[in-house]
RNA sequence: GUGAUUGUAGCUCAGCUGGUUAGAGCGCCAGAUUGUGGCUCUGGAGGUCGCCGGUUCGAAUCCGGUCUUUCACCCCA
């Protein structure tokens, strides 16, 4: 053993294990994607700087990965910062590309970039990893994977719902019970003119986001601490404490925003879109929910977020609408509306709660033993047989001793495992051993298959 | 970026206030059983005690640094 081998902080390995699990979910929600007319693309791992810098705040910056230049690149920095050790002013000058950070910029690249090869409204769906230089912690890692599901291009309300559609038919299919909490960033800013802070949106909102986590004191505490009068935040109490239903939420919200056109309209978009979700008799719950903000600036509209009701981890679905994400880009007057599910954190979800079917993790059906050329090249032949008619089915490659294999088998939870030697070539036979009940019998090989389906 | 926390065999961990050849369980390999896995028994391999430096006659043990793990804050999926 020469050194420890070990991945870099923040990154993870998938076992055989995990993977089939990952792969049921990612599958999962791919079939529903396509099932409402979205289509896959793929953006590369890397973007080049200024693509990614600036859109995610001082913060996101902070948390780029950033790529080298390639071969001498410190020959072209500037000997000053490079005496200064100036690392941020001199980044700019040896990296000119990072690892994506999100999927949503990328994909507002890739619109503006490609807007003429698109049809409007473009559906497109994106399942990659990606990277920020963050500190792990729980559930938390640096490179994690996101699945976006995004329509560009439309104003139309009837997007917003679809997504929900999405949400419900996604979990209902994994057997996830959830919550579907829906905000307007027109409303918060509407709360934010009529308290008399317009300027302080982001404040307001990273600050009641934690409403639920820290609690009405420590909310207001941090308000106060951002610069926000007294007399502003007396006037958003009755505003966080807002209960009841959906409606009578909204109906005190229209009371409240009467001066704030803005706020109306918030309100308004949120009570078309409840409406048409109502006829559409989902199962999946769905509340107003004011104290949620998300992060992310470049919402406009909706918002969304997906709580699990059975496990506390916190959102494992979010997203929201966006009005100008291409203007940076260069493309005005674009509206789009997008969700990204959670894959990471819906497998904690899944394992926790033992949501796999069984199927899911099953592997081989059936296993050759090997017991030497001749008797492995008949075996190879009824092996290929037994795959078409669409079986698991592996021999083992070496005619290693019978325990040796045995115990692979064993390991690797195969169902079936198939003898066959000398004797059984001669009689025309197959000894098949049920690798869980260890009995074992003699069967014609037109048997096997019949017998190995009806262990199911 | 801030504050804690962890690191000993492939894995999970023990190792008392520094003292000789660093242990256990599980796993692995071999045998009991040369065409039969899981159970049992017997034997065996496997460790520069994360790394670098310091204190000391002597360091897994004490000190400093560094990396890593986990957690909270910031932020976020």
């Amino acid at each position: 053993m020469a050194q420890k081998p070990s991945i870099p902080k923040g990154t993870r390995d998938f076992s055989p294990a995990e993977m089939v699990r990952r792969n049921y979910i990612f599958d999962t929600i791919r079939e529903v994607f396509q099932k409402y007319g979205y289509m896959p693309i793929e953006t590369p791992a890397m973007e080049n700087l200024d693509t990614l810098l600036g859109k995610y705040g001082d913060e996101g910056d902070k948390l780029l990965f950033k790529i080298l230049n390639s071969g001498d690149f410190l020959s072209k920095a500037d000997e000053k910062l490079l005496a200064q050790k100036d690392s941020s002013r001199l980044t700019g000058q040896i990296s000119e590309k990072g690892l994506r950070y999100d999927l949503t910029v990328p994909f507002a690249r890739f619109v503006v970039q490609h807007q003429g090869e698109l049809t409007f409204p473009f559906k497109r769906y994106q399942i990659q990893p990606v990277w920020r230089a963050d500190r792990p912690q729980k559930g938390r890692y640096r490179e994690f994977f996101q699945c976006d599901v995004d329509v560009v291009g439309s104003d139309s309300l009837f997007n917003e719902v679809e997504l929900v559609q999405i949400v419900d038919e996604v979990f209902r299919k994994l057997g996830i019970r959830v919550i579907v909490k829906l905000n307007n960033r027109k409303v918060l800013a509407g709360i934010a003119e009529i308290i008399g802070e317009s300027s302080r949106l982001t404040d307001i909102t990273v600050a009641i986001d934690k409403l639920e986590k820290i609690g009405l004191e420590k909310v207001n505490a941090e308000l106060l601490e951002k610069g926000l009068s007294n007399a502003a935040i007396e006037k958003l109490q009755p505003i966080l404490s807002l209960s009841g239903t959906n409606n009578e939420k909204l109906d005190r919200l229209s009371y409240i925003l009467a001066s704030s056109e803005t706020g109306i309209k918030g309100v308004n978009e949120i009570r078309e879109v409840l409406t048409i979700l109502e006829a559409l008799e989902l199962k999946t719950g769905i509340e107003l929910d004011l104290t949620l903000a998300r992060g992310l600036n470049y919402y406009t509209g909706a918002i969304f977020e997906v709580k699990a009701l059975d496990v506390e981890i916190g959102s494992i679905t979010g997203g929201g609408r966006y009005d100008d994400l291409t203007g940076i880009f260069g493309l005005k007057n674009v509206s789009g509306v997008g969700i990204s599910f959670g894959a990471d954190r819906i497998f904690d979800v899944m394992n926790q709660l033992e949501l796999f079917p069984s199927e899911v993790t099953a592997s081989t059906q059936l296993m050759f033993v090997n017991f030497g050329p001749r008797e492995g090249l008949w075996c190879l032949k009824l092996a290929t047989e037994l795959r078409q008619q669409g079986l698991k089915v592996e021999v083992y490659p070496d005619s290693a001793r019978m325990k040796k294999q045995m115990n692979y088998a064993n390991k690797k939870n195969i169902d079936f495992v198939a003898l066959v030697g000398e004797e059984e070539m001669k009689a025309g036979t197959v000894t098949l051993k049920n690798m869980e009940s260890g009995e074992q019998f003699s069967v014609s090989p037109g048997e096997i298959a019949g017998k190995i389906r009806k262990r199911k």
